[in-house]
DNA sequence: ACAGGGAATTAAAGCGCTTTAAAAGCGAGG
DNA sequence: CCTCGCTTTTAAAGCGCTTTAATTCCCTGT
């Protein structure tokens, strides 16, 4: 045989109508016991597997997501695995988008919107929202750790400024007073961390010190240049997220400051570098897992349960406690 | 409008048949440029999209590439990135399908065939090589990294034991004459490695020693804390990727050994993490990109010019000198 | 004025599957 | 023996697009 079996071969094969096979195969009720096990077998033998293009055609139904992610991010790793296991528990198939160097965000989603998925699962998109509202009014979007204002969009997150509350907290009850926050730059995640910061600091009665950044670790050593070389340098430092801290860490270590005995570092995202036990950042730990599991059981609630009502998600992240952290000299 | 417009929406807007506008949209001769502007224009103000389900089903070629790839290797974002770029300059699309947990090569090989691709690319496959023949007798395959000794598989490489070999000749004009390696453990990549490292120090005249490890840090900190405690240790440390490395140099830290004072150390993979400050790593460099344009221009060349004889592309890796390698004291 | 020929257009036949409405088969009850 | 109601099977109509063969147009040359 050159060609893949079709539906039809199998049919001709048993001496049934294709009809049938494609109820055995689906496993659709009608068929009786005797036809099935004749179908089964006979598929198995030709080796007979459907083609998605023309079932996705035929079916009204498409039961496929669409994530938008960067597979560069290690973070959208841990959440595309964990998608892909709720989406299959849930009967949907994964289409994947990636953004690269010359594909935005726009033309990943539309390559998504080519595949006719029914909902489409967001990867802390950047794009305006504007944007994003007028996707939602096509297709149901969530959004997976970027708040999104829009009545249609559905947003999984982690209280960000909970978590950064935490992390001062945990800085605080260690005695320090002088902490500085490393910014993560434009962008809404950062813009929340940012918040955060501001907020606790305030609350706690301390002066907020923003040093400026941009979530690479780059960004991080520039800032700990900055802070090393000051004269009355802070004692702890919150950073937007994990690579800032890594940068900054390096910058402390090459300047001769000591981590953590001249100055604690803390981290956000509990990525795998924050793991390295090279690096052992305290971080902020997001649950990854449970915010995946969260969007596709958002996608599915409008898909499947008609649900019309925005849904927001927000999970209260865990300080993850390493050796970056240590009490006031 | 409530769904998506149709072919048929276009063609009825503009007055002319579906024919024309699908012959318009793709770009194919015959349409006047009279027709040609308004089908666009009209096609512009519907916000038409084809349905790739669709086109794909009508369409003999599919012109979609399928990539296997594990969605949590940096190194492998990296491939994706330059795959995506190149297969759009041939005029491909690309089905990504990553391993997880609970998806296992044979499963995400079988969904990429449901989408029906032309050809499938294999990031670093680690299906036995029978199973790889099988698949490639079906559709062209063509394998990065991992060597296959089969005539249907195409392959795109690194010259691993060349790599070795270079950073071992760093090493060796450095002074270093007991230099260990740490291997990778099991599976093809690692293999070719560890060969690359015997046969280098043979030439070399040096005894070969080979420590147990498996691709991950906690297997490099494992090996490294067994270095660390030998009472004659080696001067250098080769390690079969950086992950280990970056697990060698935590144990050596902790122990106490100086990197690169006691002992210098060395990666394979030029990742992003051996490029950390932190880090800093000596490694070798496989030129993702060069790997990603050639796996595709193999798989074109099998697909459009009627290529069947194997290729296989080997690359020179260039080694990458950083701060964890100097001299021996 | 008309045949001939090239350019532009379109009717219609699929692509491989799903799905629905109708047909067929089959016992049981009258 | 016929009818009714049920289960099983199937014919056939798409799904939205591509593509080929045929048709229609519109010139040009005679």
């Amino acid at each position: 045989m050159d060609q893949r079996p079709r539906l039809e071969d199998v049919a001709a094969r048993v001496g049934v109508s294709t009809a049938s096979v494609s109820l055995v195969l689906r496993g659709a009720p009608g068929p009786s016991a005797e036809t099935r096990r004749k179908v089964l077998a006979a598929a198995g033998e030709l080796g007979y597997r459907a083609d998605r293009a023309a079932s996705l055609l035929a079916r009204r139904r498409r039961h496929q997501l669409g994530v938008l992610l960067d597979v560069r991010n290690p973070f959208h790793a841990e959440l595309v695995e964990e998608i892909h296991t709720e989406a299959d528990r849930a009967g949907y198939e994964v289409v994947l988008s990636t953004l690269t160097r010359d594909r935005d965000e726009r033309r990943a989603v539309e390559t998504l919107l080519d595949f006719r998925c029914e909902a489409l699962i967001l990867l802390g998109p950047d794009s305006p929202a504007s944007f994003l509202g007028k996707l939602a009014a096509q297709i149901p979007c969530v959004s997976i750790g970027r708040m999104v204002r829009d009545a249609a969009v559905d947003v999984v997150r982690s209280a960000d400024d909970v978590g950064v509350g935490a992390a001062l907290g945990h800085l605080i009850s260690l005695g320090h007073a002088r902490i500085a926050f490393v910014d993560g730059g434009p962008g809404a995640v950062a813009a929340a961390r940012r918040r955060g910061y501001r907020r606790a600091m305030r609350r706690a009665g301390f002066t907020a010190q923003v040093v400026p950044g941009d979530h690479t670790e780059e960004g991080g050593v520039r800032a700990g240049r900055t802070l090393a070389a000051e004269p009355d340098r802070p004692t702890a430092v919150m950073c937007s997220n994990d690579r800032l801290a890594v940068g900054v860490m390096d910058a402390f270590l090459r300047a001769g400051v000591q981590v953590p005995g001249d100055v604690s570092v803390v981290g956000y995202d509990d990525s795998s570098l924050a793991r390295l036990a090279h690096i052992d950042l305290t971080s902020v730990n997001q649950d990854a897992p449970a915010q995946a599991r969260n969007a596709v059981q958002a996608a599915v609630s409008r898909l499947d349960e008609g649900r019309t009502l925005r849904s927001e998600i927000v999970l209260v992240p865990r300080l993850t406690v390493r050796g970056s952290t240590g009490p006031r000299e």
